[in-house]
DNA sequence: GATTGCCAGATTGTCGGACAATTATTGTCC
DNA sequence: GGACAATAATTGTCCGACAATCTGGCAATC
């Protein structure tokens, strides 16, 4: 027996514009006109809003009063502190990590993340390669901060969606994130984490210079 | 020359939602219906919905499908969860100030605290009170992540609003506060950050036996 | 040439009404 | 007392409307 959808319209809007946005469909900056977008998902502007007031809570798009919503453009900055905020959370994920909490869902997470990485669709290697951030602070079992970071990555995703056809040496990223693995299952704390900090400045480095090119 | 007040319709109901929640006018679990506070307020029934999708992003209401939006009731893994989570984000902002940030800000923030908690508004001392802690979180310059810590503490002030009127030992509370403020001072982060996780463990008690009468 | 004022078009913010779908309540029957 | 039908309350979604605001162009002014 299928499971039946029980979802509003206005989520399957956000829902259809949230993977527009992630598979770089619509870009930065660009406007999203309420009429335009009511016309052609067929539902009522007011719908429409909806959704997109959901989506600028998400951070995906920003609001401008009387002269609508956006894609959100990050700046180099708001990269930086996204990523200092990924270290921070994803620190006392690693930390729980070290002190015994159960590694399963990462191990999991990690099988998805090399088999994705291994295919040939960027947006499920990217959702995948997140998926196992994620599970790293879900390490915490709170879903608050689970949350909270969920917001972080989804922002991130805007800016890796314009180029992350661009995948490179993905084998050395997942050797990186089974090492974080190893290390947190060896229960040495301040190794696990000077990994991370060390993957996420590569990282940072590496999205900083796809998304605005010096 | 006096600001000109800009904010949209929505905005000043959410605002006014808002208040009535954190002043406790709105008990957890109480339910808010839509007709009803549009004719309160004067405003279109899409305004109000607008409105409370606000509050809903923020966590201060919930809302179940078809059956409208509901003061949020934080049960009491809610509340440890949060005080986890101002744990780690906290956390972060007093390694930063012990390591040297600019401490000018959470100075003044205890200086107002000090004397809201010697006044007699309860809602004002509270206020006060999280806005100090708010600080502390501001000291890593990360916008996104006193976002976080933001909304975590109005998500606490949900629980507080029903009990804070039995506001005890003001000055004691004033003087852990400062006590935090100069170990930050002497750039002993680790004696920092144990106070912090004192406070942050007590207050987290005396929240749960309030909200919980055991 | 830069600034200002004004106009037309596009878009948002807010309103009011409408109605089907869903949920809650009441009343009835066995 | 519990199942069940009838009824009421409420939400989800749609539509149409219109004032307020923003944009860009163009003329008038300094």
């Amino acid at each position: 027996m299928p499971a039946i959808d029980r979802s509003s319209t206005t989520d399957r809007v956000a829902r259809a514009l949230r993977e527009m946005l992630f598979s770089g469909e619509l870009s930065p900056g660009e406007p999203l006109r309420e009429v335009s977008l009511a016309d052609s998902f067929h539902v009522a502007r007011s719908t429409v809003r909806e959704a997109l007031q959901v989506l600028t809570a998400e951070g995906l798009v920003t609001r401008a009063p009387n002269r609508g919503v956006t894609v959100t453009e990050l700046s180099e900055q708001d990269i930086a502190e996204i990523f200092e905020a990924r270290l921070v959370l994803e620190s006392a994920g690693v930390r729980a990590g070290a002190a015994g909490a159960d590694l399963a869902p990462v191990a999991r997470a990690l099988t998805t993340y090399a088999e994705a990485a291994r295919g040939d669709d960027p947006v499920e290697a990217t959702h995948a390669h997140l998926e196992f951030h994620t599970s790293v602070v879900a390490l915490l079992g709170n879903s608050r901060i689970v949350a909270s970071a969920d917001v972080l990555t989804a922002d991130l995703r805007l800016a890796l969606a314009s180029v992350e056809r661009q995948r490179r040496n993905a084998r050395q990223q997942v050797a990186d994130h089974r090492a974080l693995l190893t290390l947190m299952r060896s229960g040495d704390a301040a190794a696990a984490l000077a990994e991370l900090e060390r993957h996420l400045a590569t990282a940072r480095l590496s999205v900083t210079e796809r998304v605005r090119p010096s």
